[in-house]
DNA sequence: TCAAAAATGAGAATCGTTTTCATATTATAA
DNA sequence: TTATAATATGAAAACGATTCTCATTTTTGA
């Protein structure tokens, strides 16, 4: 279990002023850098990790890298659902995901982990705006 | 809409020849070299662009890179289960998770897009090979 | 307070992927 | 067929995210 060090704080702090919100590791150093705490971003590396396996922040894996985001405390059914289209992240709680994931575990013998599973489509915002505009 | 050439069917033909296994890129340059049809990797890569989007293969998002299975006919559900531990990715069809999916869509107003969702997580044999022996 | 353990930061190294560009191949029209 | 325009190819360079290295600093625990 790693240390407390300024730099572990000021990057969980960073991640939770902006809960709800995903940010590339190099944002994140970016947003410390501006706020004038910096923080070397091979550092940034290695507390993400740290953050992520102890469970206060959540990684999703893109085409063009991770993403992180604050959540500290995941309820009992904490799903991410991911918009291809303006890449928002957000956290459902939803009883019919639960047991969608048991019934995988009793009839399929696979036990979805919802850390590590993106639900990824899109979302009412951005579906409204291709039926107004073409595809896209 | 690509032409045809000897690359894009030696690419086809070796990833259907190992449908249900996963490649990556690299994997697939290399055994295509092995078979006496080389092609250049650059080729590889923007002619599983090609697949892809022409929907004759998967592809799948990890974290080392980008892996790609065959899979020309998606049934209705075709659903992407890949296991944490061992890799593997199978295809799942399973009527609960389409309703799922369309619960998603009417009550929470978002379409999951199956071909680029992976339910991550563990499959019955590794989750045994915990059991028996430590975690990981 | 001291020593051991761990974290930091800057830059180099890695590695998957994309781009560049000159050349070769394919398709289409004459 | 043949000529021509459109597209694909391959090798190497470029790119970008991530990890590693290593000397230095900080933290912890005795």
């Amino acid at each position: 279990m790693p240390y407390t060090t300024k730099q572990r704080q000021a990057i969980l702090r960073c991640l939770e002023a902006r809960a709800g919100e995903t940010l590339t590791p190099a944002e994140l150093a970016e947003e410390l850098r501006r706020g004038g705490s910096s923080v070397g971003l091979a550092t940034v590396y290695r507390q993400l990790e740290h953050l992520e396996s102890a469970g206060l922040i959540h990684r999703i894996q893109t085409e063009e890298g991770a993403l992180y985001q604050y959540c500290p405390h995941p309820a009992h059914g904490c799903f991410l659902l991911r918009c291809e289209d303006c890449g928002r992240v957000v956290h459902l709680d939803c009883d019919h995901l639960q047991t969608l994931y048991d019934h995988l575990a009793s009839e399929h013998h696979f036990r979805v982990d919802p850390r590590r599973t993106v639900l990824t489509g899109r979302c009412q915002d951005c579906a409204r705006e291709v039926a107004r505009h073409g595809a896209n």
